[in-house]
DNA sequence: GCGACAG
DNA sequence: ATCTTGTCGC
């Protein structure tokens, strides 16, 4: 589990605050609204590591629903910034976009792994590049970054709220497998929590990870591999 | 002041 | 995220 966290870099402050003030700019952007229409194609986008100094970043385009990959492209780039909670985008999403560009097929919505509005300014890297990119984006995190929430019962489909203090709804909290840790599912930009959770659902085939970031995830690791 | 802290 | 073997449960 993510219980101890060793020690790293120390975070230039000059640095930190002037991110957050970029944040609050995006924020401003950020517009939660239902989809225009039925998704006919989804992506998946992820980030791996190959070396502490090189971020490689993929892309796969899904035919909604059925499923079916169209496309899948990754691109590498230098790494500038180390990982700082709640400062997550700035590290990735330059190189996501980089490989956005490289597909040749645009999707509709994009799935990505990290937190879309559950973030302590509500701009976590799925409405971070949501907004950068003008897509439909919503994020699918395996770990809670901020708010608080009830256990979901331990059978797949089942669901709570991810709340922040007031009552303020920041995503849900899913059972996507039987007895396995739940995700948290929040809207990016140009999307909304139902759509959310429903397209969520529909891409769940048996594993944690519903397909989009599951695929994105697997290539992530194998493109790194071929980097060696 | 003390803990928490996506990937 | 990354490092890294065996192991518990369905």
């Amino acid at each position: 589990m993510a219980y101890y966290r060793p020690p790293g870099p120390p975070a230039d402050p000059i640095i930190v605050r002037d991110l957050t003030r970029q944040q609050d700019e995006l924020r401003t952007q950020v517009r939660l609204q239902p989809l225009p229409q039925e998704p006919q194609l989804i992506a998946g986008c992820d980030s791996s590591f190959p070396t502490p100094e090189t971020v490689l970043s993929v892309f796969v385009v899904l035919r909604f629903p059925t499923l079916e990959i169209v496309e899948k492209v990754y691109h590498t780039s230098p790494v500038t910034l180390p990982y700082i909670p709640g400062l997550l985008a700035f590290r990735e999403a330059p190189n996501l976009l980089l490989a956005y560009d490289k597909l040749q097929r645009k999707p509709d919505v994009i799935m990505v792994d990290g937190h879309g509005i559950a973030h302590p300014r509500r701009v976590g890297i799925a409405a971070h590049l949501g907004v950068l990119l003008d897509v439909p984006t919503f994020g699918v995190a395996k770990q809670r970054l901020t708010g608080t929430y009830q256990e979901p019962a331990l059978t797949k489909g089942s669901i709570t709220p991810l709340t922040e203090k007031g009552g303020e709804l920041l995503g849900e909290v899913i059972r996507s497998k039987d007895k396995v840790n739940p995700l948290f599912v929040s809207p990016g930009h140009r999307c909304d929590q139902a759509t959310s959770t429903r397209l969520t659902l529909a891409c769940l085939r048996g594993y944690k990870l519903p397909e989009p970031t599951r695929l994105a995830d697997h290539w992530a690791e194998e493109f790194k591999k071929e980097l060696r």
